[in-house]
DNA sequence: ACCCCTGTTCGGCG
DNA sequence: CCGCCGAACAGGGG
């Protein structure tokens, strides 16, 4: 499920646990979860402090005392939530941190998310290397254009799901954007023009912002006129032109778009 | 039973 | 070596 706004949303889930010390650490090792790192590192976490977290994009990261770094992608159906002190863990909660007063809890059923362990003075290699966040100053609608000019004979669609250029945007985020910058999702990433490079560096924004305050939150709905509302209808319609969306596989993803708004 | 899925990664191909 | 595509991953829900 997870995009930007609701990955942030889950990690604020365990700031309720900061500034307290981990007593038990209960994981499935064995699970996919974990592959590429070495679960048993996790095992000293017991005793450190929860200090603080962020996320990047659809990535997260937790700080303990003793320098331990926790990363968490939430992959399609990664949550985290608190539990009670007392909590029994279930099936597909692969990590749960208990503290005196409750237990933090790592849930993926799909296991298509992952979970890495960083011991040392420097943030994780991991961490350091993704992209720049598109809400930030940084990242300029030159920033922009240059990336989809690397990427210049993909469609525009499957370039907005690249993490390295547009970390934290997911299938209907992307949709999201398109629509609103009137953008067939088929069209080459390399050929915008200035003007439709203008409008969807605006939309990429915007969207991002307004999930981040609606969603990144407490979880709230998008807003009322949004896409979103309508793409996963069978029968969903253009919030504009209350006309049939057009769905189809771009990408090897789902897409909606409207014809009329979006037209080729 | 069958088909769908807000995500990544890897092998094959050009 | 690079980039793209489809399959695979694993499970739940309609």
């Amino acid at each position: 499920m997870p995009e930007l706004a609701e990955v942030d949303f889950y990690r604020r889930q365990w700031d309720e646990g900061l500034r307290e010390k981990i007593t038990q650490v209960q994981l499935h090792a064995e699970k996919r979860i974990f592959r590429g790192t070495n679960p048993r590192l996790l095992e000293a976490v017991r005793g450190q402090r929860l200090q603080s977290s962020e996320s990047a994009g659809k990535q997260m990261l937790f700080r303990f005392s003793g320098e331990f770094w926790l990363g968490i992608h939430l992959g399609m159906t990664g949550k985290l939530s608190v539990g009670p002190r007392d909590y029994t863990p279930q099936k597909h909660d692969h990590l749960v941190l208990f503290q005196t007063k409750r237990a933090l809890v790592f849930n993926d059923a799909r296991q298509f998310g992952r979970v890495l362990i960083h011991q040392g003075k420097e943030l994780p290699e991991w961490w350091s290397s993704l992209g720049t966040s598109v809400t930030s100053d940084a990242f300029t609608q030159k920033f922009m254009a240059e990336f989809l000019e690397r990427h210049g004979r993909l469609a525009i669609k499957p370039a907005l799901l690249l993490q390295k250029g547009f970390p934290g945007i997911g299938n209907w985020m992307a949709d999201e954007i398109l629509w609103r910058a009137e953008l067939a999702p088929r069209r080459p990433a390399g050929k915008l023009k200035p003007a439709e490079l203008k409008r969807l560096w605006k939309e990429v924004r915007f969207v991002a912002r307004e999930a981040l305050k609606k969603i990144g939150k407490d979880f709230g709905d998008p807003p009322l006129h949004w896409l979103i509302h309508e793409r996963w209808k069978r029968d969903g319609v253009c919030p504009k032109h209350k006309i049939p969306l057009r769905k189809e596989t771009i990408g090897g993803r789902t897409t909606a778009w409207c014809p009329r708004c979006q037209p080729s």
